[in-house]
DNA sequence: TTATAAGTTGTATTGTTAATATATCTTTAA
DNA sequence: TTAAAGATATATTAACAATACAACTTATAA
């Protein structure tokens, strides 16, 4: 269960962009920030430029910087806007409607409510609720290029056991 | 956004064994009555069974029942024991531990938050809650094999817009 | 005691789709 | 008028869920 890495990236340049916020920051220096495709990044730039999330300036000099203040960017949004469906189940697509149940599943109306609790949890942050102090330079700075810190796995609480299984 | 169908798999094997409550079904059974691959459920089951979950019994005569009433068996607990991991994003996977705002990213502290709200609510129903009161024959019964249903797309709520983006 | 109906186990293949790459645009400030 | 930026479309690759295949073990009904 996870969501795709699109919308992470796109989260990822929503939060440079508010820790850059006096100057026009490119997709190349957020693609090399990050160590991720240029050419996948240009995409999601893009469509965060469509769905009104930054502002985009093309030509010599242009860039991108965002197009509200953070505090009027709701990650719940921002995730809906990006992942491309939320079907948790096969029968929450409507071209898939042929599990035998599905006249009244009990489980389909679970699975409704949970999503929207995780979606409801996401609405209720904005990009400056998560946003870090630092600049990307900073981080830049305080970070050594290879090993993993130790600091790192605080809360993933409920989510444990896992790994292994299928296949 | 999606859970697998491996584990949706498995929530229908256990419905319906909670509609066939006075019986052994066996996995041809279910996986006619699903049309899905019986090569998949065969694998579905041996989990289910391993993890405790249903009770299997071989040689001629024999099939799987549930292992505890309905009451007692919990969704979040099922979906935790089939679903394979709950890496929302990378840096919840231990071994990818390279996104340079991973030191304290304020982000993956909500993403953790939100996947705990949905598990959560999946904590509190037990298969009884979703088990319809029909058995497999009556729905069978009810059921026009090839179109689709009217009735069925209530509770999609908050998930709306979506379809298209991403490629 | 034996034939057969079940589940068990391991491996290989297929299909789908996210992720990435390549190439050619258009725009615009210096 | 040129170089630096984003826009757009298409093609390729990689990952992995889903499925298929094959050979095994167990148990019981006849
Ligand atoms: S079992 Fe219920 S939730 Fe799963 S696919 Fe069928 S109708 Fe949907
Ligand atoms: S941006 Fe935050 S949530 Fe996303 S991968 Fe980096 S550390 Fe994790």
């Amino acid at each position: 269960m996870q969501i795709t890495s699109y919308t992470d990236y796109a989260l990822r340049v929503l939060l440079y962009l508010a820790m850059t916020p006096n100057r026009q920051a490119n997709i190349t220096e957020i693609s090399d920030f990050f160590n991720i495709s240029r050419n996948h990044l240009v995409k999601i730039v893009h469509q965060l430029g469509s769905k009104g999330f930054v502002k985009t300036t093309r030509g010599k000099g242009g860039g991108l910087s965002l197009q509200r203040p953070p505090e009027m960017i709701n990650i719940g949004e921002l995730v809906r806007s990006m992942e491309n469906h939320f079907n948790w189940v096969e029968c929450f697509d409507p071209t898939q409607q042929n599990c035998r149940l599905l006249p009244a599943c009990g489980l389909k109306q679970l699975l409704a409510r949970a999503g929207d609790a995780y979606l409801q949890m996401l609405d209720a942050a904005t990009l400056a609720d998560v946003a870090l102090g630092t600049t990307p330079v900073e981080v830049a700075q305080s970070e050594a290029p290879a090993t993993a810190h130790s600091e790192c796995n605080q809360n993933q609480s409920l989510t444990t056991e896992t790994q292994e299984n299928n296949l």
